[in-house]
DNA sequence: CGGGCGGATCACACGGTCGTAGTTTCACGG
DNA sequence: CCGTGAAACTACGACCGTGTGATCCGCCCG
């Protein structure tokens, strides 16, 4: 069964701890879509969707943005973000997030929100490309058996 | 002498807690620059522009964005921002910072960092104009004179 | 010169992160 | 079908940053 990924897997290839994996699994911020544990020696399993979530939200958390804004973000994000991600920002304000597509829309969004404090800019078409990227670099990991599983390097 | 503004009045004007002004000077965050404290019974006195500064901190706090990644950003700006001020966006991204003028030249930045992540946006002209009228709003302490401080109940 | 404003200090809370040791389960080999 | 070992979840405690409240203390101003 090598649906998805491994809890340590995922935290590897988002760049995440694996405690920090686990905190946020515990603390319902995001849960394994495939698998969640239920005690001890059971296995998490990620999905490549999850691992998109968690690399925007370790992107957010790079950016200086604290986990509890991330969390508000993300359930309001939940509800209104379809299957789409590519070619897409997020803008967050506070609490809430839109969705945004080209540099027009992204002029606006900024001119009404004038007065309202920040705003924060991610390019989720990007992250999608850097989580690619990730995915090739760390190997699934070698079926315990098999001589030479010949992934000729 | 009244120069400036008091710990208290600053606090007040900002919306923030003294005891926050407190730890941000005590942790050189920003401190008072018209009068530091020297010692306890000596007093802070905080000019408009150090007032600019906190509510812009401030903001970014409410925005969900860590202290942490404000003073960086801050160390940064503090060489880099002029008197200007007005008509200009300030744009973060990670522990540096950007100034913008207009939405092509926002355009711009945007396009440039792709991929590098998130990017913070706050106009820092509403910024002067909230703490405008919040100066207005807290009226300077009345010279403590009259038998009748009678502002009634 | 005396009272009060406000800085100093200390103890504590809380969220997030991390390390380590313990425990459970899964998958494989016999 | 069972024993076994490694994978990986769990528990627990520690630590750091960011405050907060209480209380002490000293300077300044009227």
């Amino acid at each position: 069964m090598d649906e998805g990924f491994s809890g340590k897997r995922a935290a590897e290839i988002v760049g995440i701890t694996y405690r920090q994996l686990d905190y946020w699994a515990r603390t319902d911020l995001i849960r394994p879509s495939l698998a969640d544990a239920r005690g001890s020696g059971s296995r998490r399993r990620y999905s490549y969707r999850d691992l998109l979530e968690l690399k925007v939200i370790k992107t957010l958390l790079d950016a200086g943005i604290k986990l509890e804004s991330v969390r508000a973000a993300f359930a309001y994000l939940r509800e209104n973000l379809g299957e789409d991600v590519a070619s897409v920002q997020l803008v967050i304000s506070g609490g809430s997030a839109v969705l945004v597509r080209d540099g027009a829309e992204l002029i606006d969004v900024v001119n009404r929100y004038r007065g309202q404090g920040v705003l924060n800019f991610l390019a989720l078409d990007d992250v999608k490309d850097q989580l690619d990227d990730a995915i090739e670099l760390h190997p699934a990991p070698a079926p315990r058996r098999g001589p030479r599983t010949a992934t000729g390097s």
